[in-house]
DNA sequence: TCGCACCATTTCCAATACGATATCTTTGAT
DNA sequence: ATCAAAGATATCGTATTGGAAATGGTGCGA
């Protein structure tokens, strides 16, 4: 017996190819605008050109990498300042609206809640984010909604521009103040508080995303 | 000058496996929630298994069709009520923005638009749908708004339940409205416009979809 | 010196075959 | 009829091939 208990982690080994390249390009290790040469890939990461393939076209369908046809796939270029401009107007009109859903959902704010520490890495302060907005997400108890938000690949843009410019965001601290309004179950206060918090971060990327 | 002019024609095998497979789920020649057998898909669309694998990928990206590991892929299972509301929530939360902002924005309303008509068939009437609701935020100027909106593939969900009553859609004459609100560059104009053309939508689809 | 055309190399793209592994189905026993 | 085991089937990843297109470098000509 045991039931499915499928889904404990994954197990198709493109899944895990999607990961490294990811991580790889949201950490620098792939830089923005740089070719994806298939083979080299391949042999890097130790695994056949066809699960690479099927890792390509679903970062190619979340625009994490963009493919010209015969000519391979190259690593989504940085976002331009009217890049972050439309990210954050889409992001202002789902985040705020979902926090106001959070808020007057049943479900409470996650205890283990772990707060953005100054001495974080990238990569660490970029997933603490991911899951900020994620759970806020979750919590609105929209699925679909919390898929489309996901897709913006909002993190991923905005931690590869401060990474270009070895600063570090200092808009996390909204985070509290979002969470605080959920938890007192305030709608109003919940979308507000998600707004500044949006704001905030979208005055300090536009000033760091020229062109 | 000039530019590359490389995009005019898409050229990989696996972009034309991954329109027909669509369009077949579209119409229903690939039911929902069908298992898709790989090795059958390559026989029927005469090519090898390799660009099917990367187009499933891609589907599967997009929430067409669902990935079952070591165990297959299947078309995504029809919207529940639920899933209608919560796709029609977001789309509510974006919608009306895009037409505000395609009103306020300088450009046209092309005059090319062609109105759905009463003898349309499913695939014709989906396409006219999704061209109209891409068109408005086309010309509202934010392109990852366009996509995120492109990415929740409303139409192929919405007529996938019409086709399965046999019913046609009652609300697209809301587009009139829309396009004239925009044409007069009447930004609340548009937006109630595109809310009540939602709404009627919506209307008609919670009460197709059950469960 | 600069621009253009040409050519060789590289790379992508699709096809094919095969082995291992997990799943699905069917058969058979209780 | 229910359940379990065994066979059949499909997926998944690997490896390799060949053709076609694009890239990058070279040399010629203006």
């Amino acid at each position: 017996m045991a039931g499915p208990l499928r889904s404990v982690g994954r197990v198709a080994l493109a899944d895990h190819v999607y990961d490294a390249l990811y991580r790889n390009m949201l950490v620098g290790t792939i830089a923005p605008g740089s070719r994806l040469n298939i083979d080299q890939l391949a042999r890097d990461l130790h695994v056949s050109p066809t699960p690479l393939r099927e890792s390509l076209a679903r970062l190619e369908a979340e625009e994490v990498v963009v493919k010209r046809p015969l000519a391979g796939y190259l690593a989504t270029p940085l976002l331009t300042r009217t890049g972050v401009s439309e990210l954050f107007d889409v992001r202002m009109q789902l985040e705020p609206w979902l926090a106001a859903q959070a808020a007057d959902a049943g479900g409470e704010w996650p205890d283990d809640a772990e707060a953005p520490a100054p001495d974080d890495d990238f990569p660490r302060l970029a997933a603490k984010d991911a899951w900020f907005h994620d759970t806020v997400a979750a919590l609105a108890g929209n699925g679909l909604a919390r898929q489309a938000l996901r897709r913006l690949n909002a993190h991923f843009h905005v931690y590869r521009l401060f990474a270009r410019q070895g600063e570090l965001p200092r808009a996390l601290g909204g985070h509290d103040a979002v969470a605080a309004a959920i938890r007192s179950h305030d709608r109003t206060a919940a979308a507000r508080a998600m707004r500044r918090h949006l704001a905030e971060s979208r005055k300090q990327l536009v000033a760091i995303a020229d062109a």
